[in-house]
DNA sequence: TTGTATGCGTTATCAT
DNA sequence: ATGATAACGCATACAA
C-alpha cells in the first residue's frame, strides 16, 4: 500500500505538501499540484484512514448495537440509519447482542476504544451506570437511562391507547399482550400500561406474557401462539409485535378461530411482515424514519459538538386499520 | 481518554511494560503486574484500536456491502455473517449501496483506506476490472469475476431444476420469472437459464421480467403482480423470490385467481417471509447459514495469510414443499 | 525483568 | 509556496 511519503518521493516535494493538496488546506503551486496528483494516480493511492483518524482523534464511524439484524423492525431501522449516517459522511458498524448481556457489555467495551466515535444503543440490558460509564456520545432507543443520554422513542403509551380503543370497539374481554421486559427504564413497556388503565377500568382482564425479542424463532411463536389459544379459549384480543401477531393469525386459523369475528388481533409495529401478510392487519405503526433521523440528528449534534438538544424525543405512532379487528360492537 | 502513557505513569513503569502486560508479549514480574492493573483499572483504560491498528495494519473489521440492509434475505445473511465474525474475532461494517453504482464505487474506495481488512461484497454492479483492482481480501456472493477472487455460490442451476419440476408435475403451460440482471457473471441467472432449458424443452412457455432488488417495495411488486396477472390470464405459474412471489399470491387472491388450481407459485429464497404468510409456500431455499459459514471461511484464511481454498464455493439449495404447487397433474 | 528508541501514516504548527 | 518537526497511541527490536 502507497503511503503518503511514497506520493511525496514521487513528486520530489514533501509529505505535508501532498497532505495540503489532499485536503485543500492550504495553497499549492498549480505546477505542483499537478505533480503530485499524477502521481497519487500511478501508485493508485489511497489515504489511510486508520492514520487520520488517529491523528484527527475521529474515526468517522457510528456504531448501532441491536438484538438481531434478522428482526424485520431492527434491520428496517438499520436501513434508515446507515443512509442517514451515509448523508452525515459517517459508515455504520452494526452489531447485533442476541440478547445475551455478556455480548452487549464486550461490544460496549469495543466501542470504547476509539474505534467508533458515537453509538445507537437498540438493545439495553445492562445497568443504568454501565451506560452512564460510556464516555461517548450514545443515543437509546426506548430506554431513558437519566436526563442527560439522550433517547428517541415512540409515543408508546398513545399505542396503546390506540389498541385499547380497537379491543373496545371489538368487544372484547379478555386480552393477551405479548411484549417485552417490565421495568421503569424500558419505555415500549408504556404501551401495556396505557392498555391495562383503560381496558380493566372497563373490567376488560389485560394479561401481559412476556418474551424475548431476539428469541427470533416464528415457529416457536406459532407453537406458543397456538398453545396460548387453545389453553385459554376465552381470549378475544390479542397486541403483539407484527411477527408473534402474525404467529397468533397463523395459529388461530390452524385451529378454526376466526378473526376478527372471535379473536381481534393488533400488530404493533408496522414493519413489512404486515404488508406481506395475505391479510389485512389493525396495526400500530412506529414512524422508523422519523426515528432514524431524530436519532442521527441527536447523535452527529453531540458528535460535532454542536448544542445539545432536549434529552427526550418522543415521536408520534400511528393507527393503519384492517380487518383483523372490529370497528364497532355487533348489537 | 486515558492512554497507555498515563497507565505507565501511575504505575510509575516505562510505556512498553504496560503493553507487555497487555498483551502477555512477555515475562512482567509479578508485583510490577499487579501495579499495571491497578493503575489501568483506575484510569478505567482501554487501548485505543486506531493505533493498535495502525502498528499492526490490521483494523479487525471486515466490511459487508449489500443493495438493501432491510431486505429479508439480506438481512438474515448479514445476521448469520455477523455471528460467524464475532466468533473469529472480528467486527463487521454493514453497508448498503440501494442498487446504487456510485455508492458502490465509494464504498469499495473507502474500504481501501485501511478502516477494514477485507470485503463481502453482496451487490456487485461494477465492473470486473475494479474487483480485480481491489487490493484487499474479497469474498464475491453469487457473482464470479474471474478464477481468482473466492465467489460463494448457491447452486441456482439446481434451483432452477427443481423448480421445473414443480411447474411440470402441476401441469403449467405460461410460467413467469420476477428475475434479477442477465449477465454471464451473475452467477443466479443460472436458475434461469435451467428454468428455460428444461420447460422449452417440454413446450412450456417461459418469459423473465427483470426487477431492481433494491426496488423494496411491496406496494411496488404488488400492482406489478395484479398487473402482470390481469394483462396476462394464460399465465399459470410464478417464480420469484419470496417478497415478489407473497406479492403474487396476494395479487391472486385479490382478483381472483385460485393457487395452486389455476395458478403455481414457487418462491426463491426461504427467508422468514415465506413462514410468516399464512400459505404454506412452495420454496427453493438457499442455504443462509453455510453461505455465512463458508464465506467467513474463505475470507478468514485469507485475511490470516492460511492456503487459499478453491475459488468457487457452490452450496445446495433445497426444496420445500408447500400447497402453492400441484404435486401431481389431475388427469 | 524493564527501559529506550523507533516507526506505523497522517496533519498541524512553525519556520523558511 | 514549501519543508522540517512533532504528535496522535501503541508495540516492537534492541539495550541494559
Amino acid at each position: 500500500m502507497a503511503s503518503i511519503r511514497d506520493v511525496a518521493k514521487k513528486a520530489n516535494v514533501a509529505a505535508c505538501t501532498v497532505s495540503r493538496v489532499l485536503n485543500g488546506s492550504a495553497s499549492v503551486a498549480e505546477e505542483t499540484r499537478q505533480r503530485i496528483e499524477q502521481a497519487m494516480k500511478e501508485l493508485n493511492y489511497i489515504p489511510n484512514e486508520l492514520a487520520r483518524g488517529m491523528f484527527k482523534q475521529r474515526a468517522g464511524i457510528v456504531a448501532m448495537l441491536v438484538p438481531s439484524i434478522r428482526h424485520p423492525f431492527f434491520s428496517s431501522l438499520a436501513d434508515q440509519i446507515e443512509k442517514e449516517l451515509y448523508q452525515q459522511g459517517y459508515k455504520m458498524m452494526l452489531c447485533s447482542t442476541g440478547d445475551d448481556i455478556a455480548r452487549e457489555r464486550e461490544y460496549m467495551k469495543t466501542f470504547r476504544s476509539n474505534i467508533v466515535d458515537g453509538v445507537i444503543m437498540g438493545v439495553s440490558n445492562l445497568k443504568d451506570e454501565e451506560y452512564e460509564a460510556f464516555q461517548k456520545p450514545l443515543v437509546m432507543l426506548d430506554h431513558k437511562v437519566n436526563e442527560e443520554i439522550p433517547v428517541v422513542v415512540s409515543d408508546h403509551r398513545t399505542g396503546g391507547i390506540l389498541a385499547a380503543q380497537k379491543f373496545l370497539e371489538g368487544g372484547c374481554r379478555n386480552i393477551i399482550h405479548i411484549c417485552g421486559l417490565d421495568a421503569p427504564e424500558v419505555l415500549s413497556f408504556q404501551s401495556h400500561r396505557a392498555l391495562e388503565e383503560i381496558l380493566s377500568a372497563r373490567g376488560v382482564q389485560v394479561k401481559a406474557v412476556e418474551i424475548k425479542w431476539s428469541n427470533f424463532d416464528f415457529d416457536g411463536y406459532l407453537e406458543l401462539a397456538k398453545m396460548i389459544l387453545e389453553k385459554n379459549p376465552e381470549i378475544d384480543g390479542i397486541m403483539a409485535a407484527d411477527l408473534p401477531a402474525v404467529a397468533f393469525l397463523k395459529a388461530a386459523r390452524q385451529i378454526g378461530r376466526k378473526v376478527p369475528e372471535t379473536l381481534c388481533v393488533v400488530a404493533y409495529d408496522g414493519t413489512y411482515v404486515v404488508d406481506t401478510n395475505l391479510l389485512d392487519i389493525t396495526t400500530i405503526v412506529q414512524p422508523v424514519k422519523e426515528i432514524a433521523n431524530r436519532s442521527i440528528g441527536v447523535l452527529v449534534d453531540l458528535l460535532e459538538g454542536r448544542p445539545a438538544k432536549p434529552a427526550m424525543n418522543m415521536l408520534e405512532v400511528s393507527l393503519r386499520e384492517g380487518n383483523t379487528t372490529k370497528s364497532r360492537i355487533p348489537s
